[in-house]
DNA sequence: TCTGGGGTCCTAGGACCC
DNA sequence: TCTGGGGTCCTAGGACCC
């Protein structure tokens, strides 16, 4: 007889790092604890902007994305540095590992949060207690703050983590959001940024509640295929899995730079162009991909922006071709008006296994077709169950463009 | 005399094929 | 006396996040 086992709920954690660029230049200059401190890109020129500040900072108003200027302005005693990413990843690598300690299930977002699957871990300590030990072995080894959330599912685990901050740990249960998540505005809800908020405002829905009341119809021809994804949201739905392998599968590679001054000059322009190439060029080598598409970004004087993209009849990945592509759609698309900005993106990667092997599978497709073994395709479709030369363009947005059957066809052509 | 730089995902229209 | 509809690819732009 079987039994019946309810579906066990998974427990997620979200790590979040607190003003991390700031906490980590503390650590490596103690003097800096306790001031009022900005990390900005650059901090000379006028068009410098706060990437991270300390909560010294924040309690004067300074904010992330807020011109270097204006922070000055609001807090004078403020100290900028200008980020040194080196440091920022290898505590970045640190904490990964000590997340990884805990379970195999971690998923890095980005620099500095991640999500961790710790469902199987109850031999660990209950999922309070792996949070604490969590947040202290970093605070330890690295003197570095973080928050955790702990919830059923990665959306509700990233609304608890900012809950508390710093040092926070915030469990949001199923039953907990009724009163947690609920009563909180729209705009601070993961996923609604400044215009969203606008559009729901227009229908009267102010908080995370009025959402998850809202009727699916009416959000949908609002936000689209969005409107119904937030609304579960809301309600605290997100099967999403953690997926440990998530971040290393990169789907473009780009360099973009403010220029100092407005510019006209095609020297100057070049010049960024070849430069942007290069580290765009450098990034996939370090990566071992190649891209297939191009695309460069314009952005002018009043801001307006305009991106340009070419799919290639080639993969690429030499800085001369990607400089040359990118000229190319500079000179046909710029309108000659002062340009601000300046972008270089590499699109639609392959990793560079995969491109030799498609450009096999082509070569072989040439000779198959002088030597007329074309005929017999039907025999080749039927003895690797497709046709390995159907599929030679990758398919959009995804990553795998070579199939198990051109494979094997590739070994067996290589034999004979 | 303001607003960086790195990304992801989604939408929408036109071309083209069947 | 006409002209559907699905699917994919390509391109551009927008929203969002850290």
């Amino acid at each position: 007889m079987s039994k019946y086992y309810p579906k066990k709920g998974r427990v997620i954690f979200h790590v979040d790092m607190n003003s991390f660029y700031a906490s980590v230049e503390m650590t490596r200059n103690p003097e800096l604890k306790g001031k009022p401190l900005a990390i900005a890109g650059n901090p000379e020129e006028r068009k410098g902007i706060v990437v991270t500040s300390s909560y010294e900072a924040r309690a004067k108003g300074v904010k992330t994305t807020m011109p270097l200027w204006e922070a000055r302005r609001l807090c004078p005693e403020l100290i900028v540095m200008r980020p040194n990413f080196e440091h920022y990843r290898e505590a970045s690598r640190e904490i990964f590992s000590i997340l990884s300690d805990i379970t195999p299930y971690v998923q890095p977002v980005s620099i500095d949060e991640g999500y961790m699957d710790i469902t199987e871990c109850e031999d660990k300590g209950t999922p309070l207690e792996i949070a604490e030990q969590i947040q202290q072995t970093i605070l330890d080894r690295l003197e570095l703050p973080c928050s955790i959330g702990i919830a059923p599912n990665k959306f509700l685990a990233k609304m608890a983590s900012d809950m508390k901050k710093p040092m926070g740990i915030t469990v949001l249960r199923k039953r907990d959001i009724s009163h947690k998540l609920w009563p909180m505005e729209i705009g601070e809800m993961y996923g609604v940024g400044q215009k969203t908020a606008e559009k729901l405002q227009s229908i009267e829905i102010s908080t995370i509640g009025d959402l998850a009341k809202a009727d699916v119809m009416q959000l949908k021809s609002l936000l689209g295929i969005n409107g119904e994804r937030l609304k579960n949201r809301a309600n605290g739905e997100d099967n999403r899995p953690v997926d440990p392998d998530a971040v290393s599968e990169f789907k473009s590679i780009g360099n973009s730079q403010t220029l100092p001054h407005d510019t006209t000059d095609e020297q100057e322009i070049q010049r960024l162009i070849r430069r942007l190439s290069q580290k765009v060029a450098d990034r996939m080598e370090r990566k071992e991909v190649y891209a297939q598409n191009l695309q460069i970004m314009i952005r002018y004087h009043d801001r307006k922006t305009i991106t340009r993209s070419k799919q290639l009849p080639d993969y690429i990945h030499q800085v001369d071709d990607i400089y040359d592509y990118a000229m190319r759609l500079l000179e046909e698309h710029w309108n000659q008006d002062p340009i601000r900005l300046l972008g270089v993106t590499a699109q639609d990667l392959i990793e560079k296994q995969d491109a030799a092997m498609q450009l096999n599978l082509f070569t072989y497709e040439e000779e198959a077709k002088h030597e007329k073994l074309y005929s017999t395709i039907d025999q080749l479709t039927e003895k690797y169950g497709s046709n390995p030369f159907k599929k030679l363009k990758t398919p959009h947005n995804s990553k795998a463009p070579t199939t198990s059957f051109q494979k094997d066809f590739l070994d067996d052509y290589k034999k004979n």
